[in-house]
DNA sequence: TTTACCTTTAACAAATCGTTAACAAGATAT
DNA sequence: ATATCTTGTTAACGATTTGTTAAAGGTAAA
């Protein structure tokens, strides 16, 4: 089938904690993200042909969006560019198109639609993301399509399971605390959430319970811990 | 929709059921193939500015892969020839590129990547495909006619379920999240979107039916799949 | 306007998931 | 050692989601 990388994203945005915010959400999305804070780190960042799409606030320090769009677009004329604004002027809005901006965001927008965005171009430009596949013993977890396979078997996941799944396996062979885990997934840390974790737990080791060396350990009022042996 | 003409492949292969597999596949792409099984069947059947794009096995009786792209080239300098290998031989490999060849491809391989890869220079040069068709089990899905068809029978698809159909098939194989389609095919993703939806999937289900390897599977709360079995 | 066709809404059945309950088994502290 | 708290496991319940069919609503062509 077709080729799969890891999709990198430039993203520029001053705003430290709405640039992490974005960061975040698209490497969970798997992609690999460069953050600059400003547009004269940005130039100094952009490398053709390294980048498959940029995502660029338009009001920036230093070198303003803009700027920066006609730089990137003198090295490499196609690649995607998304503009994040504050405003929906037209004017910026034109302005941003002439200078080759594919898609154009206005502030405050719904992360998930960035995703999409993203994605749209991805595909139109025949890039595929890859898909997080991890390997437990000798059972393989797609975390996207939530399935975890073994030769023979596939068993379909539920989200609280493939959450737990994913977030023991981030932490393998390290201790991962009940209130973590509770808070993380369940959003809450009281009793009955817990005992609702405790139930899942059980439904993961039994599914996994062919192969012998992987192991969720538990310590007493602490946490839990997958291992995997060997 | 304007008048296309129909894409046209010279393919020379000498493995008479590869050579029918390769054919029936690009076929349903929409492409006309002629199917030489020697290269001097092949060299006779060239005629120069016919041929979009030539798929020449390396080794061939009487005339062989090469000889036959000196052939071609002699003739017309431009048409994109794509070679089919057993070995990965570098020598074979050098030899030719040399003589023109733009791309290759060592046995076995995936049809898909080949049509693929003929997609890529159809691009290349210009020229596009009349319609996209698209093999899901024994159906054939005709995207810009919005027909699915099967041997004996042809189902008119309406828009929507048309769209359902090609989003679902992009991502064969793959979980498709209910509000990624609802956002992409209805704009909107509040309930009643959801449950006209649920009313498409129905539809497509029994449209499909007859094929018993083709299932779109939902999973509770997170989307549907498309998979076909084998 | 009528007609034909497509999409949405409604209605009800069926399936699924997460939570809770209940009880057993371990662990820890007293 | 034993009382108390934590965890393991299974099953049942209830809420939500989905499957499916039919009716209603919309829209564009005749």
């Amino acid at each position: 089938m077709s080729e799969v990388k890891q999709i990198r994203i430039l993203l520029v945005e001053d705003d430290e904690s709405l640039g992490f915010v974005i960061k975040d959400n698209l490497e969970q999305q798997g992609m690999h993200v460069v953050l600059a804070m400003d547009g004269e780190v940005a130039q100094r960042t952009f490398t053709p042909k390294h980048f498959d799409v940029c995502v660029l606030d338009v009001m920036l320090p230093k070198v303003d969006g803009f700027a920066l769009a006609e730089h990137i677009r003198l090295y490499d004329k196609d690649v995607p560019i998304i503009f994040l604004t504050a405003k929906s002027m037209k004017e910026d809005r034109i302005k941003g198109f002439k200078l080759g901006a594919d898609d154009y965001m206005v502030k405050p927008f719904n992360i998930e639609e960035l995703i999409l965005r993203i994605q749209v171009f991805l595909k139109r430009t025949g890039k595929q993301q890859p898909q997080e596949q991890y390997q437990i013993g000798y059972y393989t977890f797609n975390v996207h399509n939530m399935e975890l396979s073994a030769r023979d078997s596939l068993k379909q996941l539920t989200r609280k399971e493939a959450d737990l799944l994913k977030l023991l396996f981030d932490n393998k062979e390290n201790m991962v605390a009940r209130n973590v885990i509770l808070k993380q997934i369940w959003g809450t840390d009281d009793y009955f959430a817990g005992r609702s974790m405790d139930v899942f737990i059980s439904k993961l080791r039994k599914y996994m319970s062919a192969d012998q060396r992987i192991e969720i350990v538990n310590h007493h009022g602490i946490g839990f811990k997958l291992t995997i042996k060997e």
